[in-house]
DNA sequence: TATGCGATATTCT
DNA sequence: GAATATCGCATAG
């Protein structure tokens, strides 16, 4: 059943030039993560910008071994550790050479459920890919991923999905003490699966 | 429901 | 030494 699920590959061309088109651009989006025999993909149901100039944003002061990646050609993925312990996928989404990136924080799996929640242990159904954090873990995403284009042929892309997409809400970012009061955070209105407070999800 | 804390890689002061 | 784009568990109300 989930065989059926119909994905079209992204190309780079339609991925928006611009930092924050793209965040929102990605809302209802999927990204899938092909195993040796299995399939991992989830909807993409909120994202954050941090765009050119941003002082909350890893890119701010410029080029370093951990974010190299947010300066590839848009399309690419930036994974890092946060706290120590938590990957964090981003997607670098500037041309060459300029440090800016879209946040996943939140998916709706579709394949693989079963693997997710089994990598999970005892972890609610409901939370599976809600929160940066938790989205890495379930997609299978670690340091073996930065710097993956994710507009090639690789085992990890983004996809368009037949699903219509619900209305898009906007509001600040989460967890930031720099540059809080943008509005650069996306996320499908009412959907259960996004992560914050419930106030940030209407 | 809300708040606090430990774990701990990388960068900055 | 301190801060950080977090999570999960503990404890309190």
């Amino acid at each position: 059943m989930n065989s059926v699920r119909q994905l079209r590959r992204l190309r780079r061309a339609e991925l928006p030039v611009d930092t924050v088109q793209l965040a929102r651009y990605l809302i209802g989006k999927v990204l899938v993560h092909d195993l040796d025999s299995h399939r991992l993909s989830g909807r993409i149901v909120e994202t954050e910008a941090y765009p050119i100039g941003d002082s909350a944003g890893h890119a701010f002061r410029g080029k370093t071994p951990r974010n190299r990646s947010l300066f590839l050609e848009r399309g690419h993925a930036y994974v890092h550790i946060t706290y120590g312990t938590s990957f964090l996928l981003n997607v670098s989404s500037e041309v060459p050479g300029v440090g800016a990136g879209v946040l996943l924080r939140a998916v709706e799996p579709l394949d693989g459920v079963e693997l997710m929640a089994g990598s999970r242990g005892a972890t609610r159904l409901a939370d599976l890919g809600r929160g940066p954090g938790r989205l890495t873990k379930a997609m299978q995403v670690d340091l073996r991923q930065d710097g993956l284009d994710l507009c090639a042929a690789g085992p990890l892309w983004l996809a368009a999905s037949a699903q219509v997409t619900g209305a898009i809400g906007k509001s600040v970012r989460v967890g930031l003490t720099r540059n809080v009061d943008r509005l650069l955070r996306f996320y499908e209105r009412d959907n259960p699966r996004v992560s914050g407070p419930k106030r940030l999800r209407k």
